[in-house]
DNA sequence: ACTCTTATATCGTGTCACGATAGAAAGACA
DNA sequence: TGTCTTTCTATCGTGACACGATATAAGAGT
């Protein structure tokens, strides 16, 4: 045969992955386009969100924020430096700890991230469904490898 | 009361996207990461799964790879400029319409995907759980409103 | 032929993440 | 207490890449 049972697998494989990050993309670029109209940069929202979603347990420093975002620790303590420049956070200094600089959310900050919370709710539970319609067939392959 | 069951709620709320985001991330650094070390950009993984993964009826052109990755379109002529200098496609003059770059990858480029491929399967059969997890909890929260 | 649209390509610009480095505070320990 | 190491944050120069604006070339419609 041209064609084996293996490489059409494979072919639906790539089709699957290929679709997954589009749908994937969606996602991303419907929440940097509501963060662009919020007025504030992707990154920004980002980072508001991983401070206020933090566990009352851990300190929201700025090594935790670049943890959570992924970034080093500079590139973390750049991203704060522009959003404090524009009013989104405050440092504060930890009275235990005073190499550490806590990050909190402004006023200004919470109402913009709350208008953002709640469109993206609405938004993920729109796009739920494929992304794990997409998920369970990646499963699928790699499990029963068919 | 201090706080309402609808503060309570949207501090959940928040606590979830911050998590959902989180797995996000650490997926998309996993598949940065392989990328990186099989030698690629990531972004030239990200065409060629585009490229490799397409329906059969749709031509690999520019046009198509910028709307599959969300990009501009000469910002997609920019990333197959530089996967077609490091061999992973190359671009092919449709006959039907000279003004279309069709984008087709090479032996280099297939090889380099199927590794990827197969890779990306094993490490989202792992992930999904995870962010199928918070994508039920977003479900929750945006249809019941609790 | 003409104009309009579509597809790709080029160029200059800006943002942002990074590596390398520095500095300041905390912790370890003789 | 003085020194040595580690931890946390900050600064600076660099590079990659996506973008807007613009250009070129081919197809489509009249």
């Amino acid at each position: 045969m041209r064609t084996t049972a293996t490489q059409r697998a494979d072919a639906r494989l790539l089709t699957t992955l290929a679709d997954f990050r589009y749908v994937l993309r969606h996602f991303l670029q419907f929440s940097e386009q509501a963060a662009l109209e919020a007025g504030i940069q992707p990154q920004q929202h980002q980072l508001m969100l991983q401070v206020a979603g933090a566990n009352p347990a851990n300190a929201t420093t700025v090594a935790y924020v670049a943890e959570r975002l992924g970034l080093k620790h500079n590139s973390a303590v750049e991203l704060v430096d522009r959003s404090e420049h524009e009013g989104l956070v405050v440092r504060e200094e930890d009275p235990a700890d005073r190499r550490r600089a806590i990050v909190r959310l402004t006023r200004k900050g919470e109402r913009l991230l709350d208008r953002l919370a709640g469109d993206h709710a609405r938004e993920l539970t729109v796009m739920a469904a494929r992304l794990i319609e997409n998920l369970e067939r990646v499963r699928r392959h790699a499990t029963e490898e068919q």
